[in-house]
DNA sequence: CCAAAAGTGTTACTCGTACACCCATGT
DNA sequence: ACATGGGTGTACGAGTAACACTTTTGG
């Protein structure tokens, strides 16, 4: 029993771990075991150790309950209404995560199991105030979108411009002018030519690389 | 005394409160009176109570310890590294405020007491990790700064475009000039002519004002 | 040879930036 | 009259947005 003279608030960190799908943007989803809302879908999260400061506590959620290390792991917001959860003052510091698609197990227990991935544009209801976390989360997400390489996290080591403007238009949910967005990424920097291509049913595609 | 299964770290909000003085931006400091730190400066703050959020709490700190209610009150990050308290964990959910400068109490018991305004270019050492907060403060402040409306925070209800520049380069640390100042201000409609004017030894100066 | 995606330039427009002089008042 | 800050326009360059056809492979 841990005892203190004034009242403490549990300190928990909730990630919302994106990834893409069929060239959708989806989001990890863990299935409650226990009350309160047993059996709904919910953010993996969990308390914050003694021993851990509040990013250890989410790259730690983030390998134990989807056994991945992510390429971007943000804090964008905390989470602090008194009631939030039913059994005790919780206070949630909110993560947004980005993997790479080829490390997302394919359909990891997805038919009947605890964990599965859920295209944003079709979420179940979720449990406590978890759906305005991911709203808020998307819109943290977006509003970095331009300035910055956090999209490469979402990709292969090596891809194609056009995968990555893929994702870039999953991302933001607008569509993209081709040269337009391949001028961008190549004069921005980010991204450099490797020699292999990716080859298909079509002209073969030249891979890029995370620059640097 | 209260019991958790548990170990639950304290939750504090810290506030970094900026105003103008002497067209140079400062920020309001308290001397500590006890164990830790005694004596030294540090951020006003204070701990989350059971039936308020962290933003409920961050403003009850701002008009507590300030006796000011700002118009701007903005979360910008966490501090949580274990030891950063060494009486207990304490979590520190970091705030930065603007106040209007003609709210601002002109010396408030500055000259030996334990409120005082410090411009940013001079700080003391500081007490906790709050010089990394106040830092992390003002990178937070100023990347928002060309987008928005938080400026005229800093200034009275009414205001000449002459000192709302003086604000800008104030926070950002850069000099403007001040055509092209002008332009962008009138252009983004974020504010309005009123029919008043400032008068001095000198034109007269119009006097503009929120818009909206 | 057909389908499918890759790759490639130019033009118009918008926005940001650099820059200097006259104006209205107080003393 | 002079000192003080207030107020104004233009020209250039950079960056952004619109736009369509040819190339290379697999089937």
């Amino acid at each position: 029993m841990y005892r203190y003279p004034y009242p403490h608030p549990a300190v928990a960190t909730d990630v919302a771990i994106f990834t893409l799908r069929d060239g959708a943007l989806a989001v990890l989803l863990i299935r409650r075991k226990g009350e309160p809302f047993e059996g709904a879908w919910a953010l993996p999260g969990g308390f914050l150790k003694e021993d851990e400061d509040l990013d250890a506590c989410a790259a730690r959620e983030l390998s134990e309950e989807a056994g991945l290390s992510a390429g971007v792991l943000q804090h964008f917001g905390n989470f602090s209404a008194p009631e939030r959860d039913p059994r005790e003052r919780v206070i949630s510091v909110a993560y947004f995560a980005l993997v790479s698609s080829d490390r997302v197990t394919p359909e990891a227990g997805s038919d009947a199991a605890e964990a599965r991935w859920f295209a944003i544009s079709s979420l179940p209801a979720l449990a406590f105030d978890h759906t305005e976390i991911v709203q808020r989360a998307l819109v943290a997400l977006r509003s970095g979108l331009l300035t910055s390489d956090i999209l490469l996290a979402l990709l292969p080591a090596r891809f194609t411009l056009s995968s990555l403007q893929e994702a870039f238009e999953a991302v933001s949910g607008e569509a993209a002018d081709k040269r337009n967005f391949r001028k961008r990424i190549i004069g921005s920097g980010i991204v450099r030519e490797s020699d292999e291509f990716e080859r298909g049913s079509h002209r073969p595609a030249r891979l890029y690389e995370r620059a640097v």
